[in-house]
DNA sequence: CTGAAAGCGCTTACAG
DNA sequence: CTGAAAGCGCTTACAG
């Protein structure tokens, strides 16, 4: 590889201090230097091929202009989706970002948030996993930014921006119930976590709300990291006992992926015989032969307003934003009403 | 924010030289080192919460420890996918990621690219766009090491891991013709891309070898960022003409998804009224009534293997390698024989 | 209008 | 076994 030049080497080919070319190339005092000095150094700069070595200024500078995202699983279209939308937004700003996945671990996450900052990112878009309560702390404690996305902790007065888990299950539970659907299982997911479990809360407040009564067969509680089989299980038990449900509420887009196939297997006619509602939209649900009713989740406007509120806080770190966004019901024939 | 602990604080608290901190924090000279001073050294890193600062290494050392990841978009399935098992093979290395979504636009892979050199990346993944031969061309000049990934341009002789194309295809239509189809249509892309285009050599290649007359209207070329409704219309073409196809191939997942949803809006039955064949696994496909067949593309050895080989040409930058991987035709219902 | 100089936080060849 | 010192490529307060 050939050297790569430096300010020092435009400041020695132009005759200048090095001090002035930086003033130059970064548009500063524009009004103060000679109009020709200045031609003359970006002339050179261009034929120098000259790329400003942004690691000297980060050091310089103390700012890197890069946020580090910390996803469950970039592979995941919900991570993957946001993270496109923040890359977007960041890159509005001349922000770069730097991500990795923490596979719900905390151990991951807590490495992995450590090599981030050791790289002196600016701040940072926590997807936090159970039990990270302890790190997130510490990390406000050292004041660093961060912003939490899709889950938080109320324990934490920290910057969050979610889904308002509780109002969204609630209104798909509403619907169901004056679509004509009684017996509703709930696939979701066994966790510590504060705003999932709002969606159960939604469940059940709502079963109450319309007095009826709960079963516990009824909901599924399976843990973060589940496996495809395990969702299989858990569906073919809500559809094949002696009292199947005649509705199935799924609480992420991979529960519902596998439990509209096992519904595919056991060759069950939606809705007659088994109405769905999911939380997130996938293209792929446009696959299934019936369309699929689903709480949208305002993911633009999620990731912006995250990014948003990380780089103000950066800038001046004091206020605390919580977002808790609404989603949106989207109504389609797997949840036509019964007596149609 | 509190100040970060320097090297300088330890070496002060400690009453020793910056540098013999420096080497024992990296473990460096250990047999020269006083042992009780060492562990002295170790307790006061860790007391004052210290962590290397990576952007000042950086700079001396002239290494980051980090690669550029350049893909087409983000939130496209398989770019996700294979961005995960690239993090992951990158972290074994202690490597971190930075990416950034090109949108298959040459100028935006331009300054993308620009800007994660700026970022002093040690080396670039990069999903090429159309049009980018000149801009890889000069990052060769200027011994940038990086690998291409999924595309490749026959003229350079760079690095890099795609799938043999060709090959897939090949495979697909002897696979269909073998089954009894004869009108088989392709939805593919529209490209300048040498290896994108080989997939429509291996369905024309495969027609000839068959001897089967190819008729222009069974060969869809789309833009690379075609609108989901221009797939509809093309594929809408092939199945409601007077002489409709009897298979259809799609070139990449996202046809395929749009596709098939066509498919389900005109009733047709697959494999019955029209057999279907994809490239690119996804999970969702499995959402379709009829199991699809697929080649799958070797994502994690592909993935695995640009990474290593990038990290090869970091340390040492003189060979290159290109690896065209099989793809592995994964029969399902979707082509079910004819005669059955 | 321009330059000399200090300094960001490290690493490392050299000297002792 | 340990330290003084130079230097990576920038930025910027200060002096002129």
């Amino acid at each position: 590889m050939t050297k790569k030049t430096s300010l020092k080497d435009i400041a020695q080919t132009v005759g200048v201090s090095t001090a002035l070319v930086s003033y130059v190339l970064n548009n500063q005092k524009e009004n103060r230097i000679n109009k020709l000095v200045a031609k003359k150094i970006r002339e050179v700069a261009n034929e120098l091929n000259y790329r400003p070595n942004q690691i000297a200024r980060s050091l310089k500078t103390n700012k890197t202009y890069t946020i580090g995202l910390v996803v469950a699983d970039i592979s995941n279209p919900f991570s993957s989706s946001l993270a496109r939308i923040i890359e977007d937004e960041a890159d509005k700003h001349n922000y770069t970002v730097l991500f990795g996945s923490s596979d719900e671990k905390p151990g991951k996450a807590q490495k992995l948030i450590s090599t981030l900052l050791n790289r002196q990112v600016d701040g940072l878009l926590i997807f936090p996993s159970e039990g990270s309560e302890v790190q997130l702390a510490e990390l406000q404690k050292q004041g660093i930014p961060f912003v939490l996305i899709d889950r938080y902790f109320p324990e934490l007065k920290t910057n969050y921006v979610a889904l308002d888990n509780f109002g969204a299950i609630h209104k798909a539970m509403q619907h169901l119930i004056d679509s004509g659907y009684q017996r509703i299982g709930m696939v979701t997911f066994d966790t510590s976590l504060f705003n999932l479990n709002e969606r159960k809360r939604g469940y059940l407040e709502a079963l109450k709300g319309n007095k009826i009564p709960f079963r516990k067969t009824w909901l599924k509680e399976l843990k973060l990291d589940v496996s495809s089989n395990e969702i299989t299980k858990a569906v073919d038990e809500l559809l094949t006992g002696t009292k199947p449900v005649d509705a199935i509420l799924f609480a992420s887009n991979r529960l519902a992926l596998y439990g509209l196939q096992q519904i595919n297997r056991l060759h069950l006619r939606v809705p007659e015989q088994v109405a769905v509602v999911s939380i997130d939209q996938a293209e792929s649900y446009n696959l299934f032969h019936t369309p699929i009713t689903y709480i949208k989740q305002p993911l633009l406007e999620m990731g912006q307003l995250a990014t948003k509120i990380l780089l103000e806080s950066i800038k001046k770190n004091n206020t605390t934003t919580q977002a808790n966004l609404e989603g949106e019901l989207i109504i389609k024939e797997s949840t036509r009403p019964i007596d149609d």
